[in-house]
DNA sequence: TAGATTGTTAATCGATTAACAATC
DNA sequence: TAGATTGTTAATCGATTAACAATC
């Protein structure tokens, strides 16, 4: 039996159904169809089905999905059933709102680690966080075992940085910085600019 | 003759092309083939040439594309050849953050509006702009005739937030809010959540 | 039971890649 | 000129959609 591989497009969006169903959940309500959830999502049912199909079959015939199995079947497939640890790099404006920033701690990721180069905030703390500085980013990473990693530091070092962290032994990087990094393909790297979210949309506000 | 529709995945790479070329014109160079910038971008050159053509012939055969001239056809593709004003909901951490943010006003963003509901925020100043009571969204977007919008408020308010927006005239709205929101099909929204991309990377970093 | 909805297969659609003539 | 590289066409690949038998 060869295991079928899910497509990379099929697992980002687990996380969407899976952000849709808790909020159902407290909403209240105990069973969804895909029609439903397709709606509240802006998809399609046809897509939610066959994207859950890649790792079973979780609803009933007539029905639909029990909410509360199905979140619980996907924060299996996603290995949500832990608390991550994750290193923040760079204490600027930026990586302090992360520190701070509720949504994280709520959904089991805990930010144990914040680095800066700055002498005026090294020691200081954001939240529960002291700020650390950037010498120790490999030593506490590996002490640790860290394995997520976020750069919040100007384009300038952020190639620098993640290399550190790779050789750190970190196996994922979120990356705030404006740059394209160029990682080993070993590591699976997610990036954040809204610039570029804006740019794209300027594209289609500009017919005027 | 029939106006070819470019691709929106096509649209969304353009500005992570200009960003790069704009990179290589500070490093000095002139001139790039689709191969070099392919590597640098992590994609093919076939890719590149094929993003481009949709446009124009940009490039000279034998020699590559002249990076100047090419970041001036892309800007102009984009419309970024003028200043965009935008209206930034929620002054928490993170919408303070966003309107400090040097990299908007570099690359043509300015923070025209910031709004909150707190009256301890409301009249208090970041940077140079002062937070304004969501009471006056409407009228101040308005008056500036603002088309970009960006939501940095909690998921429960999200949606309201959204739909006064584009009630007063917002066409385009990037949201930090971790939830689905539901918007006419004329509105374009792009969605930032680090949640939903740290749980697809934690998926492939799972299998230890 | 009748109606609703799943899981899955096959058809369609669209995007990426390969290949190469044109040409700098 | 010879070598390099574009722009474009055709081939391939993969993802989405439609359709429907199975079944709750």
């Amino acid at each position: 039996m060869t295991k079928e591989v899910v497509p990379d497009i099929v697992i980002a969006r687990l996380p969407r159904y899976l952000q849709c169903l808790n909020l159902m959940a407290k909403e209240g309500l105990h069973t969804v169809s895909s029609g439903v959830l397709a709606e509240r999502l802006g998809t399609t049912a046809a897509q939610i089905r066959k994207d859950l199909s890649y790792f079973g079959g979780f609803g009933k015939q007539g029905s639909g999905y029990p909410i509360y199995s199905l979140i619980e079947a996907l924060q299996e497939i996603l290995n949500l059933d832990r608390i991550w640890q994750v290193a923040v790099v760079g204490a600027g404006d930026l990586g302090r709102a992360l520190t701070r920033y509720q949504g994280f701690p709520r959904r089991g990721i805990e930010i144990k680690l914040l680095f800066d180069v700055d002498p005026k905030l090294v020691g200081t703390k954001v939240g529960s966080i002291t700020i650390q500085h950037v010498d120790y980013l490999e030593k506490e990473i590996q002490h640790h075992g860290i394995k997520i990693g976020v750069l919040a530091v100007p384009a300038e070092y952020a190639q620098l940085m993640a290399d550190r962290m790779v050789e750190a032994g970190i196996e994922g990087i979120l990356s705030y910085a404006p740059v394209s990094l160029i990682l080993p393909e070993s590591v699976h790297a997610q990036h954040i600019d809204p610039v570029l979210q804006l740019q794209t949309m300027m594209y289609y506000l500009g017919e005027d």
